[in-house]
Parts: structure tokens; C-alpha cells; sequence
DNA sequence: CTAGATGCTAGACCGAGGTCTAGGTCAACG
DNA sequence: CGTTGACCTAGACCTCGGTCTAGCATCTAG
């Protein structure tokens, strides 16, 4: 392939995407620029497209829907004008992740707690199940709703 | 409702999942106890399944599938016996979590330097679209003439 | 007593995100 | 030449995790 374009399968191996995705990415908007083709129909991708798809991965593996992707794209494909949308775009992706990030490692705690209780009760022998301690008369925690 | 039993409904509230979906995770087998019903059918909460379907809020929250939470659930029912498994179980999710958080850095990285490319354009004035900085949209024309 | 919440079951429906198939084109290889 | 493999489109199909409806029973307040 002349001028380094890619196949669709080359492109697959590299972003991790099978080419059924990428055809679907591609139906959906995805992608900031128009996919060129060869004199038989066939996608040519440029070194840019496979980089913009390395970045529509990192934001599928940070739960952006594919919706706002393309919204993304879209703007991007529309050139300059719409800076502050993408900034605002991306700003609130920001804050999605982070938050995120929190979730997790709230659940972390717990799995961190749940976790070393089962390594005590099976490296000392059972002493109750971790799961079923009696709560006495708790400090209350972050109670969901005082009642 | 005697001995702080709670209802569907109150349930719902306090655990933030819908009704509909309470009454779906009991039928996923994600309970770890069963649920008692009052004199006329109606479910009957127990302190206890909350605290439980507020650690299952927090394993959906960070990705673990109904399916998992519903295996977990079997062995803390099945009682004492299988406490390795619950442990393996939890670290694999444990890790699973480390996974994302480090998906989430990476996507985070990503966006904080188009962010701050984007501000920079912004307050700055125009000097190229962030995002094609380094392959300015050259579309060389697909040939449409003959070959 | 009656209305209006709230609950019950069974099962249909939905959106997101893929994944796969059918049927066809094309280029290269032995 | 025929076959093989990568590619094309259109569209069906699938899983996951809910969400909602129908039709009925029960509780509670006025």
C-alpha cells in the first residue's frame, strides 16, 4: 500500500478492533475524517485515522458512549469554529472519569476489607463467616438514608 | 413493619436500584439470602439484604457482571466450606478494578493534554486545530478521473 | 366503602454495542 | 485457469442489564 494507507485488517490488528467494529464505527460516525478508498472500493486508512481510533479506544474504555463520539467527530470533521464544544466535550468527560475512578475505588475498599477478612479466616481457621459478622451497634458509616 | 423489615419499595429508595430491578436481581439469583415474605406475598427486607445489595450496587458500579454477583451470592448461601472460592472470586475483581483504573489514567492522560491544548487555542487565539496538529486534513483527492 | 398507593407475577420490550452471515467483488498464487 | 483470502454491503442476530405493561391482590386514608 502506497503512502502508508492501511486495510481494514491492518487497522484491526493494530487498534484491537475486529473489522466488523470498524466498519460499525464507521456507519456511526466515528470517525473525524472520511475514510479513503481504493480504486475497488476497498478502505484506505491514513496513519491519522489509525490514531484517532487509538483515542475512540481509550474513550470506549472509559465508558464515552459511542453517541458522544460521534458528536466529537462530528465537530472535529466540521473544522475550526467549535473549539469550545470539543473543550466542553472533553471537560466533561474529564469529570465522568473521575468520577468513576472514585467508584472504583470505593468498591475497592470494600473488596480490600472483604478480601482480608478471607485471607484471616482461612490462613487462622475459620472463625465466621466474613460475610455473615454480626454488625453490633455500628459508628454510622455513610448510611444510605437515616430512617 | 415489625423488626425493621423493609419493603420493596423502601428498598428501592434506600439502595437507589428501581423496583423492577430489585425484583430482577432476586430472580438473577444475586441474593444472598432469600428474601421473607410478609402474610399476602409481599417481600420483606432485612437489614442485612440491604447492606448486601448495597455491596451489589457497588460491584455493578464497577463493572462486575449480575453473573458474577450471582455466583458470589451462591457460595455466601451455600454457607462455610467455599470460603477460597469467594476469595478468588473477589481478587480476580479485585484486579479487574486495578485494570480500569489504569484504563481510566490513560484515558484521563489523553484528555488532559487535548484539554489543555484546547485552552490554550482558546484563550490564545486560533493557531491550529489541537486535534491536527500533526496531519493537517490533506485528503488528496480520491482519484475520480480514470486511472 | 371507595380511591389510590403499593405490591405481586409473567413476560414483552428496549438501547447499547457488538458480532456474524449471505452473497458478491477482486487480486494474487500455483 | 481455478482457488484462496481479504474485502465489500446489507442486514440479521446476540448478550447484557434493565425497564415497562397487563392484570390482579392488598393496604391505607378519607
Amino acid at each position: 500500500m502506497a503512502d502508508g494507507g492501511l486495510s481494514i485488517g491492518q487497522v484491526a490488528q493494530r487498534t484491537g478492533l475486529s473489522v466488523h467494529t470498524l466498519r460499525l464505527y464507521e456507519r456511526e460516525g466515528l470517525l473525524a475524517s472520511e475514510v479513503r478508498r481504493d480504486g475497488s472500493g476497498r478502505r484506505v486508512y491514513s496513519a491519522w485515522d489509525v490514531e484517532w481510533l487509538a483515542n475512540c479506544v481509550k474513550f470506549r474504555a472509559s465508558g464515552m458512549p459511542l453517541t458522544t463520539i460521534s458528536r466529537l467527530a462530528q465537530l472535529v470533521r466540521a473544522g475550526s469554529g467549535n473549539e469550545a464544544e470539543r473543550l466542553e466535550l472533553l471537560r466533561a468527560h474529564q469529570r465522568h472519569i473521575t468520577e468513576q475512578v472514585a467508584q472504583l475505588r470505593d468498591c475497592l475498599d470494600l473488596i480490600n476489607v472483604k478480601v482480608a477478612s478471607y485471607e484471616r479466616h482461612l490462613t487462622a481457621g475459620a472463625s465466621g463467616d466474613p460475610w455473615h459478622q454480626q454488625r453490633p451497634p455500628a459508628p454510622q458509616e455513610h448510611r444510605i438514608d437515616g430512617a
